[in-house]
DNA sequence: CCCGTGTCAAGAGCAGTGCTCTCCATTGCG
DNA sequence: CGCAATGGAGAGCACTGCTCTTGACACGGG
């Protein structure tokens, strides 16, 4: 304990091969949930892939909860990069929101199992740990720049300046357009309930609900986005 | 086979008894789901508390699987009864949309569990077997029902008339007002949105997506589904 | 240099799971 | 009345998550 620092900047050789191995497994578990499912996924199964014994796992995670919510983290912010890479903010809002809702639809049809352990029923009783919450929100928070854009591009119209921290948080208020006059409440309401929808939208899709409705689901998904971009006023 | 009828109408005993014994594994089934969630719904500990062995229960359901997927048919049928019972056709249409919207989330919030089985991801690889799908459709057939009726009391405005089946099919057209000359493939687009939505809205705040963001439920919910009924000009 | 300490892989083992198979009692029908 | 169908009980298999102990290895201070 006579170390410099309280953190060590420069990684030992122990912690590299550390980090490795746990990167190794990580990688062997996305691996697994890509072909059987959160579900199915099995830490003795990734223990043999990467040619250890399952309880050699337990020294990098301490249990089969842990592996998954990391797989957790990193889906979110696999998705929200490739929505914050879909986003061109040069074009108008619309198009924008068109380009996310595109992008997030097409991570999840690439990626289904991960959507679903996303987006699909919490596996145990559900406990979000907080530090997905920020890799969480970076869809929201793209979508939300959109509608700030919008805003102060003056394409929508004045709002009543409706405010009550109780129906939407200051947070999610300051992600969603901020303090701009024409957005109130109303539209921040508009706001949550289109963001659900997209992920509505495309689990209904993925989870086969829409089975026997919709045929063509990439002409359906376009409309239906066009339709909560009018609902938006994009 | 010398039996008169291709089905006995008047059950024997044996047919009786084993009717009896499968209500009660799918009763004790249930509340093990209610409890601890599909996922760790286990049929050996269904089958202690209906004090069989395991193997019996085998008699009854040839699979883990075909128990959930009775206890799948009978939430989506108790979810369509409540959203039934919740509608009052003599309602202004948009008191009706919101009367249904209250009742599903109600349901969904009084059995979280069997909701999550019902709209969650699907358990195994998914494979919807087609008897689950007319009690699955009957939420939707009500919505549709709402829809119809406002179509035919003038409510909606004339449509242009776009018709495609590949984007929503002629079975689900049927179902979303029919033949009314107001209602188009832009309104039947808008209907199936706002189907997803409801559900979307719902799986957000029950799987926690909505925690931080939205701290009053109920206002939120029913703000939210008012500007879905103007999405859809009820 | 060498020895103690911390790290980690390996193996055995426990309790639980879904599912199969065999054995046997009961029951209902010809 | 006897025979075949029915269904319950038990053992067993392969698998799971997880714990504990054992032993090998590397690193750093004396």
């Amino acid at each position: 304990m006579i170390s410099p620092g309280i953190i060590e900047a420069v990684p030992t050789a122990r912690e590299r091969v550390r980090a490795e191995v746990t990167a190794e497994i990580t990688a062997a578990a996305r691996r697994q949930l890509a072909e059987v499912g959160a579900a199915a996924l099995s830490l003795r199964a990734v223990a043999r892939e990467v040619g250890m014994v399952s309880s050699a796992v337990y020294r990098y995670f301490p249990s089969r909860d842990d592996l998954l919510t990391r797989l957790i983290l990193e889906g979110y912010d696999a998705l929200g990069e490739a929505a914050e890479a879909a986003d061109a903010p040069a074009d108008p809002p619309r198009e924008r929101w068109l380009a996310v809702c595109r992008a997030v639809r097409a991570w999840a049809l690439a990626h289904p199992h991960e959507y679903a352990l996303l987006y699909g029923s919490p596996v145990p009783g559900y406990s979000a740990p907080p530090d997905t919450v920020p890799a969480a929100a970076r869809v929201g928070i793209a979508l939300g720049g959109i509608l700030r854009a919008a805003a102060f591009s003056g394409a929508l119209p004045p709002g009543t300046g409706g405010r009550d921290p109780a129906l939407v948080s200051d947070e999610t208020a300051a992600v969603l357009g901020g303090d701009h006059p024409s957005i109130d409440d109303a539209v921040r309401v508009r706001a949550l309930l289109a963001w659900s929808s997209l992920f509505g939208t495309i689990s209904f899709e993925l989870f086969g609900h829409l089975v026997g409705s919709v045929q063509d689901g990439d002409r359906y998904f376009d409309r239906a986005m066009t339709e909560l971009a009018a609902l938006l006023g994009l």
